[in-house]
DNA sequence: CGCGTTTGACCTGCGC
DNA sequence: GCGCAGGTCAAACGCG
């Protein structure tokens, strides 16, 4: 088995906190501290080369964080507590990976995590730049990698922002891996964490870009309903232009960039993990130039990418073909939609996970976990910031989106008798589930 | 017509 | 320097 450059990869290396479950998200949990006031600043004091990437999804799972949900200093277990009991009536592979844990949060639906690019780690001239993600991420151009350890027990693992920077014996490993020391807060939970932009960008965009990689599970397993590769769709509007093979997976990668505005250069790349098919990882490079679209117009265009029936049926008549088409099509489908499922990220109902990382391609950069506040700083990250906005504006135009992402999430999957199977208090509602997937992704729900 | 996906070719970085 | 692999481009095509 392959697991170059797999998220499993990185969750080996990152000490065995996940023993030999092949679902990497058993132990993880948040990467932010939801008493570290996420709802404070947004920070951009430091040079975050996200600052700019407001991906809605992202943006929910800080805004969620930092929500009044987890306000309190014991938000993050009440956190995993509600999603544990919401997640109760839903058996997932990731419930079953979680039986592995041997911490409370085994039950945890929604683990974050931020991942620290060991190549991110190499170097990196501190930048005074604007910046939102990272603020407290200090690079340091010539000291060794200082890892954050905190007493949270957040599985922070760094990886190679590429297959090939998939280097095990790279990652930060168990030197930031302090694992289940506590719960529900992300180990750079305390520390200041500061990262400079990337040198060169544009120039050798590949090796000096930051990334995102967030892995989140397919909504639909793609091994059990070959029709319901269904994913939600974020705010933003992601145009395929490319797809590439990668060595080692049979599952496709599919280049995806931002179509919600001309000249944005926002990246993703979205590739099912080569060890658990229910899992797909996406890359973010490069940054949103422009403030995330406001209505769900980032679906635009996108209703192809929503799976037809017709697809469906062929995929399912032609269930024997090569793996690789049928991955593919798998792949780019529930990519086209961007994969960023809220019932992963938002930590809905179903037992899922999402985790985040933080990769900084530049060997000439070495990052610097200062301290363990590392959790704010990604809260501050992806705290949704108009470049040219305040905050007031940004959230004054969150209120012109159709449905208020977080508020769905939150207010009705926590409020009281929370935890009511109706689809109004669905999270998922508040994604696009186009098509007969609506009622498949339902389907889906229950088979997770 | 506008937007999307598909897909082969090309470019680039990296390891040997 | 060469080959491999990842990343990107762009023409062709489909859909609403």
């Amino acid at each position: 088995m392959d697991y170059q450059g797999d998220l499993t990869d990185i969750l080996r290396a990152s000490g065995g906190a996940l023993g030999q479950s092949d679902v990497p998200v058993s132990n993880w949990e948040f990467p932010f501290d939801p008493s570290s006031g996420m709802g404070e600043s947004r920070g951009n004091l430091f040079g975050d080369p996200f600052c700019n990437m407001r991906d809605p999804l992202l943006h929910e799972l800080n805004v969620a964080a930092g929500s009044s949900y987890f306000s309190s200093q014991n938000s993050a277990d009440h956190m995993l507590s509600a999603a544990t009991s919401v997640d109760r009536d839903h058996t997932s592979s990731f419930v079953g990976a979680n039986r592995a844990t041997t911490s409370s949060t085994s039950n945890i639906l929604a683990h974050h995590k931020v991942f620290e690019d060991h190549e991110m780690q190499k170097a990196a001239t501190p930048l005074p730049a604007p910046c939102n993600i990272f603020s407290r991420i200090q690079i340091s151009p010539t000291n060794q990698t200082k890892l954050p350890v905190s007493p949270c027990n957040s599985p922070v693992i760094a990886t190679g922002s590429s297959p090939r920077g998939f280097k095990p014996s790279a990652m930060v490993s168990s030197d930031i891996i302090n694992v289940n020391n506590s719960k529900g807060c992300l180990m750079e939970s305390t520390g200041q964490v500061q990262i400079s932009s990337p040198r060169n960008m544009g120039i050798k965009r590949r090796k000096s870009q930051a990334k995102k990689v967030v892995c989140i599970p397919a909504p639909a397993a793609a091994n059990s309903r070959p029709g319901g590769e269904v994913v939600p769709s974020d705010l933003w509007a992601w145009r395929k232009y490319g797809q590439k093979p990668i060595k080692g997976s049979p599952y496709p990668r599919g280049y995806y960039r931002c179509s919600s505005s001309k000249g944005c250069s926002a990246r993703k790349q979205v590739e099912r993990s080569r060890t658990d098919p229910n899992m797909l990882v996406i890359t973010y490079t490069s940054e949103h130039n422009h403030p995330w679209p406001t209505q769900r117009n980032a679906l635009a265009g996108s209703t192809r990418s929503q799976p037809l029936k017709s697809t469906a049926v062929s995929k399912n008549s032609t269930g024997s073909q090569s793996q690789k088409a049928g991955n593919t099509k798998e792949e780019q489908k529930e990519s086209s939609n961007d994969t960023l499922s809220p019932t992963n990220i938002a930590g809905g109902r179903s037992t899922v996970s999402a985790s985040v990382k933080e990769e900084f391609d530049d060997n000439d950069k070495q990052m610097e976990m200062e301290d363990n506040d590392f959790s704010e700083g990604f809260s501050h990250s992806y705290k949704p910031s108009m470049p040219d906005q305040s905050d007031q504006d940004f959230f004054a135009e969150l209120g012109e989106i159709d449905a208020d992402p977080l508020e769905l999430l939150f207010t009705h999957e926590f409020n009281g008798d929370e935890q009511k199977e109706s689809k109004d208090l669905d999270p998922f509602s508040i994604f696009d589930w186009s098509g007969d997937t609506n009622t498949s992704f339902g389907e889906a729900k229950k088979g997770l």
